[in-house]
DNA sequence: TGCATTTGTTTACAATTGTTAATGGATAAG
DNA sequence: CTTATCCATTAACAATTGTAAACAAATGCA
């Protein structure tokens, strides 16, 4: 149950037994069905999960349509972070793409880890700074690259969710609309041939 | 000459004077010319820049065109932060915009400080933290608003960088040609009227 | 299993953007 | 101060995208 974590953990610190044990007890555990919603725009949210099996998705809810901010995978930490972080209302939702095992954690837990464990700043600096070069990453695919080459990247990258995921939640994701995905993919279809 | 860095930190975390002398110690002061470049792609980054005064942008150097991803202004930490926290050759570059005052820290002597000073990590989680939020709200800006309005917002946040910065820079950083953001300009000024 | 809902693609049209080039004005450096 | 460089705007054209709508296929649920 706590494998994974542990294993992603431990590419930024080191903990003893007793440190992984005072970790896990830190956590509880859930299982919510596809669609189920952990955190709603406007509320604040005040747990974060690690996602054992299943996926969840972060999304804009924008004049009626939902536009995707991230999809989170298998041994991640998820969570509507700058809500999560700033204890502020959050401008995201957060729902389930497929049932998922998680692996919960809520903010008063998240302090007392900070106080027990001295290292836990130390593993959370370095998962938020991976985190923002992601978002860097991002986001400069956004200033660089047409959006044929977003496209073209993100099937490099991520190409399992193009059969996991619906269309649409990848094409809002890659700030386009799923009539022009489609246009793309005909046309990177028509190239290879 | 350190009064602002106090400031700033004041915002995350509290030290005593003594702390205070030890985080002074670790910074070094320099002072850089219009277009003096700090990292060049492909060099690894291992200062990071407090402004005291100037502005510094970061930007990536794509088939010979030159496409701005930050404008650092007066008391923010500036660096190339992916090339800086990985100690990898960097994919931006940074300069000056205007002749700047810079306080300098390597990242060895960011090493003595969080052994010197445990609360330090408390205080680069809080700021990364910061920035990640930030980066956040920008990649939000491109999936969420039209250019138009990316610009206008841009405008209404940051406006006093028109007068101080070339209009093609701020253009590139909003994922748009100077060409176009000047016909978006024409169009709002119309609006006006 | 069967039906309602969801999803992906296609088409036609309007709107916007990128590209290239020309022009006039601003700015920087000697 | 003067000249060379840089910069913002405009125009014309091609290419791409968004929008709305229609349709077929796939999917999920009772």
């Amino acid at each position: 149950m706590f494998d994974a974590l542990h294993q992603l953990v431990a590419q930024f610190v080191t903990f003893t037994d007793r440190e992984k044990v005072i970790l896990e007890n830190a956590f509880s555990f859930k299982q919510v069905p596809r669609k189920f919603s952990l955190v709603r725009q406007g509320q604040v949210a005040n747990e974060l999960y690690f996602i054992n099996k299943g996926m969840l998705r972060l999304f804009y809810e924008n004049e009626g349509d939902e536009i995707t901010a991230f999809i989170f995978r298998e041994n991640l930490f998820a969570s509507s972070y700058d809500s999560f972080l700033l204890q502020a209302p959050s401008i995201q939702s957060l729902e389930a793409l497929e049932e998922a095992d998680l692996l919960v954690i809520t903010q008063p837990k998240m302090n007392e880890l900070y106080e027990a464990l001295p290292k836990f700043n130390v593993l959370t600096r370095k998962i938020t700074e991976q985190r923002f070069i992601n978002a860097q990453q991002i986001l400069s695919s956004f200033l660089l690259d047409s959006p044929e080459e977003r496209y073209a990247k993100f099937v490099e990258q991520n190409g399992d969710l193009l059969l996991r995921v619906p269309h649409y939640i990848i094409a809002s994701y890659l700030g386009m609309t799923s009539v022009s995905m489609s246009r793309i993919r005909n046309r990177l279809a028509q190239q290879k041939r």
